[in-house]
DNA sequence: ATTAGCACTTTCTTGAGATGAGTGCTAACG
DNA sequence: CGTTAGCACTCATCTCAAGAAAGTGCTAAT
């Protein structure tokens, strides 16, 4: 045998085979060998026959051998195919979906951010596994309210409220000592004119108006735009929740220093996190990113499993769960994906209409 | 030798041998034995001597042998006489100095969460250990601003500002469907009875008026009490900041798995450090809780130290570094200080008033 | 009182088998 | 012709013994 016809399909017994490792593989955490593998399968194969198996599947590029002897290990490239073609994801047990469940009960009274720091903690519970949930977007929330709030002579603290339910606060300057009466007439204007609007939106508007009206003679409003381009200025403080991070020492499979190091690395730039989660914005249901296919070096070695929440308009936001590629798709998958939509539907709910 | 006068009192040159060991146990983190030690003491003694005074010194607790052979290490009680009696602080190298100062510069723009989570980040990056800051306790702060902001039918979002710059806010249900209108004067009348008052003095005094006015007829006030009760519960989320939980794993010092994990455990529980930290307000300047000192069972093998942070008024909160028992004492202690009195200054500085 | 010397511990390192699991290849089998 | 048994070979890991390093306590000499 040996020449394998031009190794593009993967005939039955081979899929077989590749889901028997992948499936020991996630199990143990161990190369798996012929020997092994021929009892573990339920269709007996003798260990030779496997032992060809594999080795086409390694010269296909879906194993690899750690040590020229002592088993094989899949490649990401066979965990794509295990989970895209080889198995279903489990039906999630119902204790686990009335754990992520409390998230509801949550929803109606509390502010989004214990919403989500909430799902963080769900979620790190269930995986065992570093996990993550960015908050809304401000760029693209509609606003709610604008509140400017005098601290100081010439400082005023700017209070945002979005639709999606996040209070964004900062400080600005004032060019002059105004009295707080003032900032409630500016306010009450800014809420007029611009409230249901995205922020980004609002920027454009008021650069615009900035523009045209340069000769604008009521000083109010002139003083209201100014103050309310400051106040709607982009700040790169987005955030992000994270949590769980300890339960990678705890698990096994990182006890390669290594690893840990280049995830802890990651972590420390949360910015870069973000922008991996950011990438996953564009599509629907759960995404995972295993191994190579992550853009960030410092993930080659873990697969992140993502999927966005959203209300009724928009999607929101990213939850994701960081862990090792031999990880357990068969129950990740489904309990990310729960999570995100209970957590789609608890913000909508509490939704500000 | 040999028979100690009583054990209680340690001459010149028991106290030079124990600062040599702690000294070069702090660098090195390797048992020390009589050998080497006579090698790198200045005023110089034979091996043999040191052997007997290490002798002694082990007999009144002050140094420990891992095995019987292999040097000895400093105990607990060794590193309380050291930072209490053998050396004294560092002069703070300009450059470090200059670096806390950052701080200084956010300090007038950026809102108090920023600051606090900055000097997290620093005192992290300066220590490579793990750093703690608490937020100021709402308890304490004064009222500087309340605001409604109705999100629902039923739901309405409170807003608290405090003269200390935190932000605060929660969702609470109405009993009925009132109009934004109804809030602010709500608001109004709230800001203008409770500001510059504690939310402990004001959930007090509000408590007392409920009971005082019960035949109350004015319906508006009635209400503005009711919703500033609920307005003003206590809400457990104390916030802190914590950065740095990786440096542990990095640090030499921390590879024996157990400890680490005592450390994630309490890191998991953040309630628990806080409490820790808490203990900390009673008492000016730099504290320090050398291993069995800690009252916590994780933190047995670590040394936390603390310092508050105040405006002109109050304490406000507390920034710690939990190290190994083994830190550099003359370095950290220093830059703890410092950035607690910068912190105090920058915090001062943008105090709403 | 201090120090030199010595016998004794204990850890760490090193290298030599032995073991075990797995592999590739060849030849036999149905 | 696909499948399997057999065999020689390869590594990783374990164990064990020997030896080096560093340290200790004790005794005797200075």
């Amino acid at each position: 045998m040996g020449t394998r016809k031009q190794g593009q399909d993967i005939d039955e017994r081979m899929q077989m085979v590749l889901r028997g490792i992948v499936d020991s593989y996630i199990e143990n955490s161990e190369p798996v060998g012929s020997r092994t593998l021929s009892k573990q399968l339920e269709v007996q194969f003798s260990p030779a026959t496997i032992r060809n198996i594999m080795s086409d599947l390694s010269e296909m590029g879906y194993l690899m051998q750690p040590h020229t002897s002592g088993g094989r290990i899949p490649t990401d490239k066979a965990y794509r195919l295990y989970v895209d073609s080889l198995v279903v994801a489990n039906q999630l047990p119902n204790s686990i979906q009335s754990h992520i469940a409390e998230l509801s009960k949550l929803g109606t009274t509390a502010p989004v951010e214990v919403l989500l720091q909430n799902t963080t903690r769900i979620l790190a519970g269930l995986t065992k596994f570093v996990c993550l949930v960015t908050a809304p977007k401000t760029e693209v929330s509609l606003l709610q309210r604008i509140e400017f709030i005098k601290v100081s002579a010439r400082k005023v603290l700017v209070i945002l409220v979005t639709k999606s339910g996040v209070v964004r606060n900062k400080i600005i300057d004032t060019p002059e000592d105004f009295p707080q009466d003032f900032f409630n007439t500016i306010s009450a204007f800014l809420n007029d004119q611009f409230q249901n609007r995205s922020l980004q939106q609002i920027r454009e508007e008021i650069l615009r108006s900035m523009v045209e009206d340069k000769e604008r003679y009521d000083q109010l409003l002139a003083q209201a735009v100014r103050l309310g381009k400051k106040a709607f200025e982009l700040d790169e403080r987005e955030e992000m929740y994270m949590e769980g991070q300890f339960n990678l020492l705890k698990n096994e499979r990182f006890q390669s220093t290594e690893v840990v190091q280049h995830l802890m690395d990651a972590f420390e730039h949360k910015s870069m996190i973000m922008d991996v989660l950011d990438h996953t914005v564009r599509a629907e249901g759960v995404q995972l990113y295993i191994g190579v296919e992550n853009e960030s070096e410092n993930l080659r070695d873990c697969t992140l499993v993502a999927a966005n929440y959203r209300n009724e308009n928009n999607v929101l936001g990213t939850i994701g769960v960081i862990g090792p590629t031999s990880m357990n798709y068969q129950h990740i998958i489904p309990v990310v994906d729960y999570t995100a939509k209970i957590l789609s539907q608890a913000i909508s709910e509490q939704a500000y209409d």
